[in-house]
Parts: C-alpha cells; structure tokens; sequence
DNA sequence: TTGCTCCTCACGTCACGTGAGGTGGC
DNA sequence: TTGCTCCTCACGTCACGTGAGGTGGC
C-alpha cells in the first residue's frame, strides 16, 4: 500500500501480483476474465486494489492452485447461494485430478518400460522403436500363456516324482513307463501349442515372423529370446519372443 | 487397405486413423507437422499411406501415449543417430511426468482439504474459502505448536506422578509442593506462549483477529474452536483457531 | 446420381508469457 | 528530467476438435 488515494488506500497492480505470488499479467488477466476487477481506477487508468480485492485476489489464488479452472471460480463468485455449487465443483475437479493422476501413472510406467528395453537393444533405430511398442503390449499374455504352460506341466511333473519314489521304495517301474507315455505326448502339444502363439522380431528388419517350429525347437535360446532365421532379410540371431495375436493363415 | 494403385497398396487417411485408434484430423495434423507424411498422393490429392507408414504412425502413438511432444518425436525421426537422443528424451520426459504426478498429488491435497473444511462450515460463503485457505496454510506450524507445548509438559507431569507416589510410599508430600511451584508458572507461560500464537477466525465477518487473554483462557472450547467475541462484528460464538504468523503490533 | 470420405482453411481451446509501443507517477 | 511501473493490443503456446465450404471416388 504505497499511497494514499482519497480517504483510503489501495494496491497498484505489481502490489497485488507481489503479495499474491503472480505475475502483473495475471493479475491483469485475472481483470479481463471479471473475476477481480480492481474497486478502483486512477485518473490515468491505472488499476487500483482495495483490501477487500486483496483477500479475494487471495481465495482466488488458493481455488487455483487446488486446480480448479477460472470459469469455475467465476461462477462460485457470481452464484448467490455459493454453498450449492462448491461441492459439485470440488467434487468434479477431484475425479478430473485422479484421472489426470492416473493418466501419469500410465505414462511413467510405458517411459520405464522403454527405458528398461532401450537398456537391451544392441544396434538401435527408430523402428526398434515399434518392435518395444509391440513387445510392451503383448507383454501380459505372454506371461500369461508361459505361466498356463507351467501350471500345466504341474502335474505331469508330480506323476514323474511319485513315479520315481514308487519305483525306488517299491519297485513298481512300470509307472515311470506311464509317465514317459503322459509325457511325452504332453510335450509335443505344448511345444506346438506354445508356438502357434509365440512370433520373433528380427532386430535387423524389425519384422514380426512365426519360425518353422523344427528350427524353433531346437535352436539356443534365453527367456526372452531364441537363435532364428528372418524369413524377410535372412539374418540368424537372437530374436526376442513375443505373443502373436493371430494365427496369420493368409501369409503362407 | 481398400484398394489397389498400380502394382501396390496403399492406406486411406481414414483407414490409418481407424488401425490407429486415432481420429482423421489427427492423421492430417501429423502430415503438416512433418511427423508422418504420405508416401504417395493420389491425383486428387488424397493422402496415401504405405506398410511402412502405418509402421511409423504405431510408433508415433506409442510415443505419444508416453507423453512425448510432437516435437521430440519429430527429432528423433529426423536424427541420424537416434541412441543418442532418446534416452535424454525419456529421461526429460520421466522427470516432468514426475513433477506432473507431485501437482496433482498436491492439487488432490489441497481439494481432500477444502472438502472436510466446507463440510464443517455452518453458513458458508466465498469469504469462508479465504478462511480455509488461511488454515491450512498454517495447520502445519499451529500443529507444530501444540506439539510443542505438549512436550514441554511431560517434565512437569512425570514431576507430579513422582511427587505423587513418593508421597504415598514415603509421606515426601513436600515434593508435591515443589511440582506446584513448576507447574503454576508453567500454565502460565504456556498460556501466554499459546495466546501470543494463536488467532481465531469469525466465521461472521472472516476477520482474523487475537482474543483479549483473559476471555480465550476461561473461554468453552474444543480442539479446534473457542468460543469468542469478534472484535470487528461483535459477534460471540464459536472461532476456528489458526496460527499467528506475526503478532501485529500495529494494530493495538 | 447419391452417400460417404476426404480436402483445405481457420477459429477455438486455457491461463497466461512475451514483446511492442506508449504513458502515468514519484 | 529520469527511471520505473503500468497501460493496451496482439501474437504464441499444444495437440488437436470443430465447423464451413468444396471435391474425390465408389
């Protein structure tokens, strides 16, 4: 409060912005939208604040930083009966925030991910860049198609070990015969089952192939990864595994 | 792919939209921002997309989904080396979206906040916002402050609770005498203490003002509230209590 | 020929930031 | 008189949405 205007004091602008923590040009702003018209105007036109235009400049500021838009805080500011229409307005900026939160959530997870396969790539190119993409959207069934496998393989496994003990402790080896006649068969459907629905992607071309499952079978492979040949551009490496959404019957 | 130009084929605007999952001024907005330009152009001027465009448009939207501007993107299409790029890009990215979540953690706070208060306000109006924000503002320090005397007064009750059983054990009733000498002044000085930093709000005419002693020390009241008269309106009943940043000396 | 899709402007969004060019007030 | 503050335009931000008015393609 710099001078004395009359009988009362008031704020310039850049007092107002000062005490308030903003630029001029909000509170300038702020004139322009009506939700703080100065009580006040000098003869020059200058913009003069009462103490009253201090403490609302102050609510309006707080309501801001909770988020909540301008056009809200004008209506709060307008309605005769504020008390109906807070709630309704601190209820609505609260689930928008919790999207928004969400919404982040998202995004940092997908930049991490990124992060941690970008780590992995030995010669990187943009279009590795569509294979990560790939690789981070199938990534859930392919989990959950290892793990059926496993759960599968549970009781196969349980009848191998109950086929050994019985043979030691009571000579009965026949049922390890049974287990191999269990097993065997049990193998072979998962092995085809697994890679109907597994596809390779050749960091060289990034294409997304399904290899023929003798190669498959026998080639040298890491959790992630198995030793192939790209049917597009030739090349035999390690390509990492990932689930293939269909079966394409067309491409052969 | 609906039909064929010349010896290959080739994706209307729409159609990259739809395998997208984006909308068709999208598409043309990433056209004339140079991220995705048509490999082909009909005679009519339509945009025609290749394989390897709706290739490139997959990783546009994964790396939009994480977040990334436009204009990151852009670079990293444009860079020749492009390892070298993304991870400061990812890292950027990671750190704003960081910075994102803490807003909104701190917007969610201040809203949660803002919602108990207008809860537990009897007649509420704007004005009554500038007296939540003026106690939330200080429930940290004011919390700290009642920590504070609560601390100080351990000594004097672990002094009367010795006093007291030494009394009944060994008749040393003299010791609840020297409690009595502690304790008296230290109600005093904590009064003081506490009143000095202590201001109530009228939830009439929102002035924040500091109680004569006398009446807050005698005054009903409960954790939060104490039943005073405003000094500005008149009016006696039930004052929310904040914490006093300076004591305005000024006033009196 | 009739729908449907696509085309290019061009304005609007949201809360200001950032000059430009000019003036008030001590 | 000289700085400093303040004034009013008015464009820019970011990734599109939303018409308007016109045309391509089956």
């Amino acid at each position: 409060m710099s001078h004395l205007n009359g009988n009362s004091s008031f704020y310039t602008t850049g007092e107002i912005a000062k005490l308030a923590g903003v630029s001029v040009r909000t509170v300038q702003y702020y004139d322009d939208r009506g939700i703080l018209i100065p009580s006040e105007l000098s003869e020059g036109g200058r913009r003069l604040y009462s103490e009253e235009d201090l403490k609302r400049m102050h609510i309006i500021c707080f309501l801001r930083d909770a988020g909540l838009p301008i056009n809200s805080i004008s209506a709060l500011f307008s309605e005769k009966n504020p008390e109906s229409i807070i709630s309704v307005l601190l209820e609505e900026q609260e689930e928008l925030l919790r999207a928004e939160l969400s919404e982040c959530e998202k995004k940092l997870a997908l930049i991490e991910g990124i992060k941690r396969e970008v780590k992995e790539i030995e010669s990187f190119s943009v279009e590795s860049i569509g294979d990560i993409a790939h690789m981070m959207k199938q990534k859930n069934k392919l989990k959950r198609m290892r793990w059926t496998m496993v759960l599968s393989g549970i009781p196969v496994t349980a009848l191998q070990w109950v086929a050994i003990i019985l043979g030691i402790t009571n000579g009965l080896w026949w049922l390890l015969g049974v287990w191999a006649g269990v097993a065997i068969p049990w193998g072979v459907i998962v092995s085809i089952y697994y890679f109907r629905h597994a596809s390779y992607i050749c960091p060289e071309c990034h294409e997304v192939f399904k290899p023929k499952f003798w190669e498959a079978f026998f080639a040298y492979h890491t959790p992630r990864m198995r030793r192939l040949t790209c049917p597009k551009c030739g090349r035999k490496g390690l390509c990492v595994e990932v689930y293939a959404e269909k079966e394409n019957k067309k491409d052969a």
